[in-house]
RNA sequence: AGGGCUAUCGCCAAGCGGUAAGGCACAGGACUUUGACUCCUGCAUUCGCUGGUUCGAAUCCAGCUAGCCCUG
């Protein structure tokens, strides 16, 4: 009998791809096609594709998850002051918790994605996800996957360049083998991302200060959720030259302003942690650390401080280290743990 | 209502008789399954106003206006 798999399958290049690759090699293969926000309508090409695939597809309503876990989160970190990741939420507590228990519903021991990584299981038996092959590389959004959640997924991208996806998808006849990549925030997309936090909580931004580190006022600022640490444009300054935002402070509501060299930092802490490659982190530990989901790595050196906090420091200063964003810590090719950078 | 100085794009600022540099800001695009950073492109037919001198003026002259400073 067939193994049973459900995927997720967002009506885009890779999802679909992946449905096929799944069926190639021989499983019975269900596609979900989630519904997170309103208006989102990506389930009339996730079915015409399931209908070209021959295979099982099922729309699905998670609004209200999406909702609790995401929209909720993305806003209350702005008014925090963080800058979130609403992509690593969205992959923990959504896209893959609720797939799973979809997948147990239909009766199937595994759940699938397109995303590009890879599924590897280290010889202490734990599961953890290694680097794709492909540039675009996604482990950095999935490092808060459970052990529960790696051990029931399949990505069939890891070992693939998103060209050669784009290439099969047109070889088989989709009409969506050359849609855009989807990019920005899914669920705003005007992204005017702080006109949707003012709409969704019903809390209109407060103008403030600008201020330089010694407290000079600047300017005026259109409310702090517009900002993020390391920020130039649309600060409206005309200071000469370029300048940047340091320092985002909720209490006063002020927003600190600064040269470029201000933003750098060789230390961060964490919290929110979670890791794959081992149980708990006992010792210092030497490893490459990515700040955001386009850097590069930078070494690093991590230790516990206590339960749920480390101190990451780096071999070199990085440039805007932003409080909300997420730190994900690499041991060769594969994630070894990650947080949330406070 | 004495004297001096300054008036060039939203801000700063080159220019000094030969037909408007640059920086910042801003706009658009590229990049990007987060926010940023970065990169590319665009951005004064016009130099406070009005006349004059010149083949030709933002650049010289006169008057006016505005701001700043000094002395009253």
């Amino acid at each position: 009998m067939k193994e049973k798999v459900v995927i997720g399958m967002s009506g885009g290049v890779d999802s679909s791809v992946s449905a096929y690759l799944l069926k190639e090699q021989g499983y019975e293969v269900i596609g979900v096609t989630m519904n997170t926000w309103e208006g989102c309508n990506a389930s009339e090409d996730a079915k015409e594709v399931a209908h070209l695939l021959g295979i099982e597809h099922h729309t699905i309503d998670f609004m209200d998850t999406f909702k609790e876990n995401v929209r909720d989160y993305f806003c209350e970190e702005y008014l925090k002051g963080h800058t979130p990741n609403p992509c690593v939420v969205c992959n923990r507590f959504v896209k893959f918790e609720a797939l799973l228990n979809k997948g147990k519903e239909f009766g199937a021991n595994y759940i699938a994605t397109g995303h590009y990584a890879k599924i590897l299981k280290l010889d202490n038996g734990r599961y953890t996800l290694s680097q794709a092959s492909s540039k675009k590389d996604q482990t950095y959004a999935l490092y808060r996957l459970s052990q529960e959640q790696l051990a029931h997924v399949i990505m069939p991208l890891g070992s693939y360049e998103k060209t050669k996806i784009r290439e099969i998808a047109r070889e088989i006849g989709m009409n969506i083998a050359d849609k855009a990549d989807s990019q920005e925030i899914c669920f705003i997309p005007d992204n005017n991302y702080s006109a949707y936090i003012e709409e969704h909580t019903g809390i209109k931004s407060i103008e403030g200060n600008f201020i330089d580190k010694d407290g000079n006022i600047l300017g005026k600022h259109k409310g702090i959720i517009n900002y993020t640490i390391g920020q130039r444009k649309g600060l409206n300054l005309a200071m000469g030259h370029p300048v940047f935002v340091t320092k985002i402070i909720p209490e006063t509501n002020e927003v600190v302003i600064g040269e470029n060299e201000d933003i750098f930092s060789d230390v961060l802490f964490a919290n929110n942690l979670n890791f794959m490659a081992v149980p708990d982190l006992t010792k210092e530990t030497k490893l490459i650390a990515k700040i955001r989901y386009s850097h590069p790595g930078a070494e690093c050196y991590i230790k516990k401080v206590n339960n749920d906090l480390i101190e990451c420091r780096f071999v070199e200063k990085q440039r805007a280290i932003t409080p909300g964003q997420s730190v994900v810590f690499y041991e060769n090719d594969y994630i070894f743990g990650g947080g949330t950078i406070l």
